[in-house]
DNA sequence: GCCAGAACTCTGG
DNA sequence: CCAGAGTTCTGGC
């Protein structure tokens, strides 16, 4: 598999996306470029991987806007292989209205999985190489905790934030 | 290769 | 508090 990838100031940070000619691959937030890509590798260790800052898919500029809380979509292109539980689940989370949160556990049942899958789901969100784009931040746990998060529990809280104070959502917040 | 234990969980004893 | 359920990964032998 061929990708190239871009390193960028966010308003979280440094944004790496990663993508192949038909969607996206991996999105990581962090600080130290060496060590996101080196995430990055370590994901896809057969992949032909190469650097392009050039002005590429127009994708990382709409998740700099989400990131500013101005755009609510996040409907790109994924090419993100996973295994065929992994991607029902990051489906399911893909499902979850902006602005609002499910547990684990009703995540499990809106799959049709039994609620003792809960696990299950939170190994499949703590594998997903795509941050954003598949919202595992719109996951917590049943007692009201943030669990754990793969780029940072400080950012998974700001990204509920930023879309909480979202301009647009006061329709979605009416049916939580 | 096989098995134990951990990982972004939750429930019931 | 502890174990168990459903899935994947890692590390030890």
């Amino acid at each position: 598999m061929r990708m190239a990838y871009t390193i960028v100031d966010s308003a979280l940070g440094r944004l790496l996306v990663a993508a192949t000619g038909k969607g996206i691959c991996f999105v990581s937030l962090g600080e130290d470029d060496p060590a996101m890509e080196a995430e990055l590798r370590s994901d896809y260790p057969s992949a032909d991987i190469r650097r392009d800052d050039s002005a590429g898919p127009p994708w990382v500029e709409a998740l700099l806007r989400y990131l500013r809380g101005e755009s609510d979509d996040l409907a790109l292109p994924l090419d993100a292989p996973g295994t065929g539980f992994q991607e029902r689940v990051w489906a399911g989370l893909r499902s979850i209205p902006f602005g609002s949160t499910r547990t684990y556990k009703e995540i499990a049942r809106a799959l049709g999985l039994p609620e003792t899958a809960a696990r299950a789901v939170g190994r499949a969100c703590a594998t997903n190489s795509v941050s954003l784009v598949i919202p595992c931040h719109r996951a917590r746990r049943a007692d009201g905790g943030l669990a754990g998060y793969r780029w940072g529990l400080e950012r998974k809280r700001l990204l509920i934030e930023i879309e909480k104070s979202f301009p647009g959502r006061a329709a979605t917040a009416l049916i939580v």
